[in-house]
DNA sequence: CCACAAGATGGTATCGCTAACAGCTCACTC
DNA sequence: GAGTGAGCTGTTAGCGATACCATCTTGTGG
């Protein structure tokens, strides 16, 4: 490989070497190098391992623009996603990188600086005037639906973890069946009721959360306490923790993270509520560093590099032109450790 | 903006608009369209209104594979990374996207399942084939010198979070300093020396920290320890930090990221070392729940936004052509919270 | 009122690749 | 031994944009 220093004249700079350059080597045509590399069984073997070695010899890479010029297919897909700090959209966006990897596929990713319907248009564009094969717009928030009404036409898009009014195909983890399975393990626990405390409205899956939460209560009969609104950060956690902490009622949480979880832990513990003693707490999402909470904390794991490969999976399917009206569900798990307990 | 339904006709679907359709439709050439989008100034009023009222029409997009096969820019910038789920490298990357979507860059990443030389070359050559513009490379880890040894001529290459070996610019946090000024912290709180927890070897930042901590102890003189290699996890961190809790001597712990931290924490407590009465810690990261940690964890915060940032402005610079070896230190910060207090 | 420059627009070639078809070679059949 | 077809390779014609140069306006000074 050829290094190029400043003082090198351009014209020094070997031009990185063209099919024709190859074809020329190896004693063949255009046509036949494009072969080899496309459908090589359709070349003969000693012509093919001619135009392997030319290939080799002059370290040449197809050019993709021009490919994808004349085919119309990339090898790109698009992501679409939000703040790809938080950990359930790096998780899935994780997962989703794996899955392409596995099928040689590359990811372009535009990230919004907001969640609503414009900014979610114009990411697709973006990546739309890229060529990309396929679109996962990981957008679990309501303006999700809207952003996806009006798609370009022939475009495969998909969805991950939205919600049920969308108009293209989802793949996501059950919230409800997870909000519903935290919930009823508290209740047999012996807790007479459950409080939550909720993501931001607005966001798929945290009022899916409610909603499970919800109907495991109201399945039982159970009185259901006013849901408490966080951001998803241990901050608001913490702050919503306080109250909470300061009615006796209270003995079972819902938190709709794991991370809100922590700052309300915190909360009770500094108010002299003990866990899982006075309050049981559960969590969602089981980061990697649950069981190091103090105490380790029960939560719902959800299974994001499942969700990346079905969301995958799914764009795929619709590349291949397979219509059907899917919706992947992963089963979220709960996971049981320290912060419940048995009714006070 | 037509919807295809499976029922319809190859030949109905409407195939997109191509610059020739927006010149006719127009009543120009190509070529002004063409002037219209890439400078505008160069065509008069009236005829760039009439152009771009053409284009709003059809809904026209220029095709990207077309303009970068004879321009040879794609705007697009590759990413190689390793594991994104990791706070590090999602908040990096994080900072990235955020600077190259505010000059229009998409984004296009190749992620790694192992970090070595062999798959780093590997992914930089996926991204090459794209015709990506420049690389960014975030692997912090020794392997990524020797997959940066030999860059395709030409290709435009910086790393984010590299050793000073590099052959390519750097930006990255200044662990040596971030490290130095934890320990130089524990230190003037009166204990006699500082212990270390350390990230797995071979990971630069890892070593940086190492080499950080272990020059502010000898620079006063004290003892240095052996280091306690953990894998960034909090279960690592849990378990040596049983180790350390088993040791009256230790008053004082440096522990190379805040999730080991916790699980610091926890032993130390299960032991019954209190923090920060027996027991001082001191993490890295700054994560956004450290505040919520139990103690509330002192830290050296990275900005990594302000990393990615540079890694992007030090991108754009080797692109324009400017060849100076750059090395951009971002300064940590420390941030003290209630894990440290005065020797006991 | 003409020469001339500056500004606006158009024509043509080209980027690197592959689809579609054409042509050649050779083995095998009847 | 010519016909047949299978298997391999080559030829040609674009894909959709921009670079480069030519051409046609228009404005300006003498």
């Amino acid at each position: 490989m050829t290094k190029v220093r400043p003082g090198q004249s351009p014209a020094e700079r070997p031009k990185a070497a063209v099919m024709e350059d190859v074809a020329e080597l190896a004693g063949v045509s255009a046509m036949t190098v494009s072969r080899v590399l496309n459908a090589p069984e359709k070349v003969r073997p000693e012509t093919r391992a001619r135009v392997l070695a030319a290939v080799r010899e002059l370290d040449y890479r197809p050019n993709s623009a021009a490919r994808v010029l004349v085919t119309g297919r990339s090898g790109v897909l698009g992501v679409v996603c939000f703040d790809t700090t938080l950990y359930g959209p790096a998780s899935t966006l994780f997962g989703i990188e794996q899955a392409a990897r596995n099928s040689d596929y590359l990811i372009s990713i535009a990230s919004l600086p907001t969640l609503n319907r414009d900014w979610i248009s114009r990411g697709i564009d973006r990546l739309r005037s890229q060529s990309v094969d396929g679109v996962i717009v990981v957008a679990p928030h309501e303006s999700a639906a809207e952003g996806l009404r009006d798609l370009p036409a022939g475009l495969p898009v998909v969805a991950v973890g939205g919600g049920e009014d969308l108009a293209v195909p989802v793949a996501a983890v059950d919230q409800h069946a997870g909000a519903a399975r935290a919930t009823r393990h508290l209740l047999s626990l012996g807790h007479s009721t459950v409080w939550h405390v909720s993501g931001p409205p607005n966001w798929i899956d945290a009022s899916g959360r409610v909603a499970g939460w919800r109907s495991a209560l109201e399945a039982e009969g159970r009185q259901v306490p006013e849901p408490l609104v966080g951001d998803w950060t241990a901050h608001s956690g913490y702050e919503i923790g306080k109250r909470l902490a300061r009615d006796p009622e209270v003995t079972a949480v819902f938190v709709a993270n794991d991370h809100m979880a922590m700052g309300v832990l915190r909360a009770l513990r500094e108010a002299g509520r003990r866990v899982p003693e006075d309050v049981s707490v559960v969590g969602f999402d089981d980061v990697p560093e649950a069981a190091y909470f103090w105490p380790p904390l029960t939560t719902v794991r959800q299974n994001f590099g499942e969700v990346g490969r079905q969301a995958f999976r799914l764009l795929l399917d619709r590349m291949a032109g397979v219509e059907d009206e899917a919706r992947r569900m992963v089963e979220p798990e709960l996971v049981v450790r320290e912060s419940t307990g048995v009714r006070p």
